[in-house]
DNA sequence: CCAGTCCATCGAAGTTTGTCAATATTCAGT
DNA sequence: ACTGAATATTGACAAACTTCGATGGACTGG
């Protein structure tokens, strides 16, 4: 079954659009932006951010990314699939290596909702 | 080595400075900041937030949050010490009231990390 | 001083999370 | 095909988290 899935940008627009404290946020977008918040809340899972985004083209592979964390290679598998599910990374299958790599907007989505928060 | 404590805003440093992305940030630095994250990674507390965050002069009673989030008010009490030892909320008893009010730049020092990884 | 209100703490139940060893899968080279 | 290497998945287990009811402490008003 081969059908290059092309790397989708940003395909949940939910969370990105209203500031978070001019009005209360309600449960659904809490829920959302928690999901979100929880993939990074992890000390390896942001080391494994700041590595792939500090690599070459914010790009790194994942035996790469195993000795610096100091974490088992299956453990490390389960976080970048975290971040991956929760819209940070990218991966991309090259020969029998996998490269994830950071996706542009995602972080500052997040950035921007917790700044316009902080404002007030 | 002399006195004069001035009146520090945001006390703890190690997380505040360094960019996440330029280069790879350390460990202690990631649990520094994933203990941050964690406190606000939860659906309840990031309304929790929100509420305090759009009331009058940033700061609102526990007897008005109890409502919104539908939760129990142990449950509440118990989420508003997280996100005060986390360094978002500060707490005021005036009367019987507990009153919980926004560490002013808690949230934009998260934002900032976050938005500078975010350039790459 | 007593009753009632507001809030924090404690103890417990159920769920989620982080981690690993073992196994499966996919690809490259011989 | 077969072997070896790089990742992903599975199953298991301990630790942490979320929630509640019950209890306790502090303050207010009669």
């Amino acid at each position: 079954m081969s059908t290059t899935l092309l790397p989708v940008i940003q395909p949940d627009a939910a969370v990105c659009c209203t500031p978070l404290t001019s009005e209360a946020i309600d449960a659904e977008r809490a829920d959302d932006l928690a999901k979100k918040l929880k993939a990074l809340a992890d000390p390896t899972r942001l080391r494994l951010v700041s590595i792939v985004a500090a690599s070459e083209g914010t790009e790194a592979c994942v035996c790469d990314l195993i000795e610096p964390v100091g974490l088992s290679q299956p453990t490390v598998s389960h976080h970048l699939k975290i971040l991956m599910d929760a819209g940070f990374l990218t991966r991309s299958k090259r020969g029998t290596w996998a490269y994830y790599k950071l996706v542009p907007g995602a972080l500052g989505q997040l950035s921007q909702l917790l700044d316009v928060t902080a404002s007030r």
